[in-house]
RNA sequence: GGGGGAGUGGAGGAAUUGGUUUACUCGCCGCACUCAAAAUGCGGUGCCCGCAAGGGCGUAGGGGUUCGAGUCCCCUCUCCCCUACCA
């Protein structure tokens, strides 16, 4: 069986290592040429390649390939998100240093991706772990310290009580932790963020301006910034002047209807209204209740919502009326304020929670007729409601912040959901974060020229206890940067998403030494003209990204306003219905599919098995048909080789009816296949317009020749040269190999991408589908652009069509140029 | 609860502005080659009726617009993904 398939294993090696030997893909700016900057979201080094990395490799290498061909300069580089948490995992669970075990996981896959034929300029390679690259995310670092951009504040934080130390959100499972399966508790620690809030509005706005973006991504980010337009609106508290409960509300049309407010239990507020003791110890109760809410827990929407009614009492502005005070878990401390009035007539979740305790219900916007809901949340006359009364819910929300504003109650206000980036990891394989701690002068910024602030490496790690870089006391003493007397160092790292968001601005000169690129290079190569990676980075990643360009331009450092123009989604590689994993048993290692079929087999497959935005449903016998077609083309050129490389040209004017026919189907799958990659990625059909070609290929060579001698090994020849061409980008190995096995010494992929002749593409006749009231009847065959009148005339003397017209009238008839001719009857 | 996407043969998937439904691949069936098998090549393959010619029905279900609907509009069902007490 092996001795039938081509000899895959060889070639490959052989065109990876003359490619690598030429620096094949090595590029530099080059103003004389259209530039195109191709990126695949680089990967976490966790040990080795999965199918998904195969998959969208071969879809960036695809694109950087072709517009190559289309004699475009195209960056398309590669590198290590090197930092991160399951380094650190693998040094608890088997003593491995990160760094080693980072290095050693990055030489394996470094391996596997060049085993795939890969056009990247390795010359441009990162690895974000390293001194010289998270060098200048601390400085950058410093300065949005100056510019307020980075800050530091409490925030709680999951909390491990039995491992005494902060857990991410990844190891917590199940409200447990991953390790100790203790219950995981919420701590509030210090930590650094990045101020992304004060980019909300901007990366929105931005979002209707990246129509390279699929829609979905961009609704996924409109949805996570979560602009919501309202009014903040300040409660006086009863007896408590100068105290007032400030609220964040999107309905301030619907103030008088607020018949009791609620606070956050965490909300700073509830300290200073509770001041006796027992009421303090039911809040302390209510609280731990709360906070042992599990994840579960939390899913369930539809829980009781809990609540504890304060002593304190508030006032609503709007009616003067005093109103109970309540904490409740259905009001969480991080959106909006807080706290909130509630309104249980118009809002469902202040509903549900005030028919339990009994609380009034004011209706301040009519119910249209027949409306048998609870709260009512639509669009009406506003009743109840004083000076609002009579008006439209919109001009009711309009007057209202009108009036709260003139009487100094509170004002209109624009909400975000999203929330300040919190970038502070209690954790050791990342970048430190560059300030210091004196007595004297406090927090300090490291001075520049002692940039980097360099990891240190003789860590133990036990997952134990807090930072493990506070056990390092070489690192953690140090001299304060403003006055030289002893200080301390920070022991946060930064989170992984840092350097993923300035990355690709690396790649543009990725050795430079005097900033984190050089300027000029940045502004050739800036923006990457297509990004390309899984959904599961729709949000955060590519927000972060975002925002750190973004950042970088108000520093002057970038020009450009967003970092990515395109941006593919890819699917999900599944098998027998789910995703694969470890634990489900369904997982193909690329290294035994390189091994058995090759990477041009499974580059093929991965690309015409679906459309890469959508899922990809491994399957084994699909992959052998994808090796199967790649042995078929080999075979068919080895077996010609001779009559190929004979061949003199043939005069395209003087060409066999036959040879024509076949001449055109060559030159229509050029045009298909460029479409094809072209509109919208759609390399499946693509490949399979490749594949009709070869199937004509082997029927033109198969029937008795009626042509010119000349003729069938020439247009045999230009068939097999254009399929090589369209090959290479998909299958790069093979064609390479064929290419130069027909006698050519310059490398396919310094050849032009084909241009279809316009000339090749006529057709004399088309076939014209014949309709009688719109069931296709018959079929005609007719000169191209022949006229409506003579094709209808054609079709209602057609035998098939005739019996069909029988104790019928012809209504009227609708032609298709080219397409169909519909004869429309009724009965006589 | 909110948001997004998808339902087409036995399977993955194709179908221009509404215009031949099911390209290509897998699977299955048949034939050739072979002592045999594999490999390879060629042919067939939506469902139903029919010896055949041919006809009827078919893109989740129901309705509508149209000469003509997988495609456009309305309703219903199913599945997937994201998100979540967002005030």
């Amino acid at each position: 069986m092996a001795s039938d398939r081509y000899p895959f294993r060889e070639l490959e090696a052989k065109w990876q290592g003359t490619w690598e030997a030429r620096k094949e893909f090595r590029v530099a700016e080059d103003p004389g040429r259209p530039k195109f900057y191709c990126l695949e979201m680089f990967p976490y080094p966790s040990g080795r390649i999965h199918m998904g990395h195969v998959r969208v490799y071969a879809i960036g290498d695809v694109l950087a390939r072709y517009k190559r061909m289309r004699g475009f300069n195209v960056l398309h580089p590669m590198g290590w998100d090197a930092f991160g948490l399951p380094a650190e995992n693998a040094a608890i669970e088997n003593g491995v240093h990160p760094a080693i075990w980072t290095h050693e996981n990055i030489s394996y896959m470094r391996n596997q991706l060049k085993q795939l034929g890969l056009s990247y300029d390795w010359d441009r390679e990162i690895t974000t772990c390293e001194p010289a690259y998270y060098k200048w995310e601390q400085l950058i670092f410093i300065r949005m310290l100056e510019r307020g951009l980075a800050y530091r504040r409490r925030s709680r934080v999951n909390w491990c009580p039995s491992c005494q130390t902060v857990l991410a959100n990844e190891q917590v499972e199940a409200g447990r932790c991953w390790r100790c399966d203790s219950e995981v508790t919420q701590k509030e620690v210090d930590g650094w963020f990045f101020k992304i809030t004060k980019y909300a509005d901007e990366l929105l706005e931005w979002c209707e301006r990246l129509p390279g973006w699929p829609e979905r991504v961009m609704t996924m980010q409109r949805n996570w910034i979560g602009r919501s337009e309202g009014a903040e609106v300040d409660l006086p508290v009863v007896g408590r002047p100068g105290l007032a409960v400030r609220v964040f509300t999107t309905r301030p049309d619907t103030g008088f209807g607020l018949t009791y407010a609620v606070l956050a239990p965490e909300h700073p507020l509830v300290d200073k209204l509770v001041a006796d003791g027992g009421e303090r110890a039911a809040v302390e109760r209510f609280r731990a209740e709360v906070a042992r809410a599990t994840e579960i827990e939390r899913l369930a929407t539809d829980r009781p919502k809990r609540g504890l009614r304060l002593r304190a009492r508030v006032v609503n502005p709007f009616t003067g009326a005093e109103v109970p005070l309540f904490i409740a878990d259905y009001v969480v401390m991080a959106y909006g304020t807080g706290a909130i009035m509630a309104v249980p007539g118009e809002d469902q979740r202040d509903w549900d929670f005030a028919v339990p305790h009994g609380l009034p219900i004011v209706e301040t916007v009519a119910r249209p007729a027949g409306f048998r809901g609870q709260a009512y949340t639509g669009d009406g006359t506003k009743i109840n409601s004083g000076f609002l009364d009579g008006l439209s819910v919109a001009a009711a929300k309009r007057k209202a912040i009108e009036w709260l504003e003139a009487n100094r109650l509170g004002e209109g206000k624009v909400n975000y959901r999203l929330r300040d980036w919190g970038i502070s990891r209690q954790r050791y394989w990342g970048a430190p974060i560059p300030v210091l701690y004196c007595d004297r002068d406090g927090m300090v910024p490291e001075k520049e020229e002692n940039l980097p602030v360099v990891l240190p490496e003789n860590v133990q790690i036990s997952g134990k206890g807090g930072s493990p870089l506070a056990d390092v006391p070489s690192f953690v003493n140090a001299r304060c940067p403003r006055c030289g007397g002893p200080a301390k160092r920070e022991t946060d790292t930064m989170d992984t998403f840092v350097e993923s968001s300035w990355y690709f601005l690396r790649y543009c000169s990725p050795r430079y030494e005097h900033g984190m690129f050089e300027r000029a290079a940045a502004e050739y190569w800036m923006p990457v003209d297509q990004y390309i990676g899984g959904i599961e980075h729709a949000v955060l990643h590519l927000l972060y990204a975002r925002f750190y360009t973004k950042v970088l331009r108000d520093l002057g450092l970038v020009k450009v306003d967003e970092p990515f123009i395109g941006l593919l989604s890819q699917g999900m590689v599944i098998k027998d219905g789910a995703k694969m994993s470890k634990s489900k048993g369904n997982v193909v290692d690329p290294d035994d599919l390189i091994r058995t079929l090759g990477a041009d087999t499974a580059r093929l497959f991965s690309l015409f098995a679906a459309p890469p935005e959508k899922d990809l449903d491994w399957n084994d016998h699909g992959v052998e048909g994808a090796s199967r077609f790649l042995n078929r083309v080999w075979r068919f050129t080895l077996a010609h080789v001779d009559e190929l490389r004979q061949a003199v040209p043939a005069r395209a004017d003087a060409l066999s009816d036959r040879g024509r026919a076949f001449r055109r189907s060559v030159h229509e799958t050029i045009d298909r296949v460029t479409a094809d990659i072209e509109n919208a990625f759609h390399f499946n059909t693509a490949i399979s317009a490749i594949m009709e070609l070869v199937n004509e290929l082997h029927a033109f060579e198969a029937a008795p020749a009626q042509e010119p001698r000349q003729e069938r090994p020439a247009l045999m020849r230009e068939a097999v040269e254009t399929l090589l061409l369209l090959l290479g980008p998909f299958c790069p190995h093979i064609a390479e190999e064929l290419w130069s096995v027909l006698g050519h010494a310059e490398s396919l992929f310094r050849r032009p991408w084909p241009r279809a002749d316009s000339g090749a593409l006529i057709r004399e006749e088309i076939t014209v589908v014949v309709q009688v009231d719109g069931k296709v009847r018959s079929r005609l065959t007719v000169e191209t652009g022949a006229r409506a009148e003579h094709v209808t005339a054609l079709a209602l003397a057609d035998d098939r069509v005739r019996p069909w017209l029988a104790s019928r009238q012809v209504a009227r008839v609708v032609v298709v140029p080219g397409r169909l001719v519909n004869i429309v009857t009724h009965a006589t």
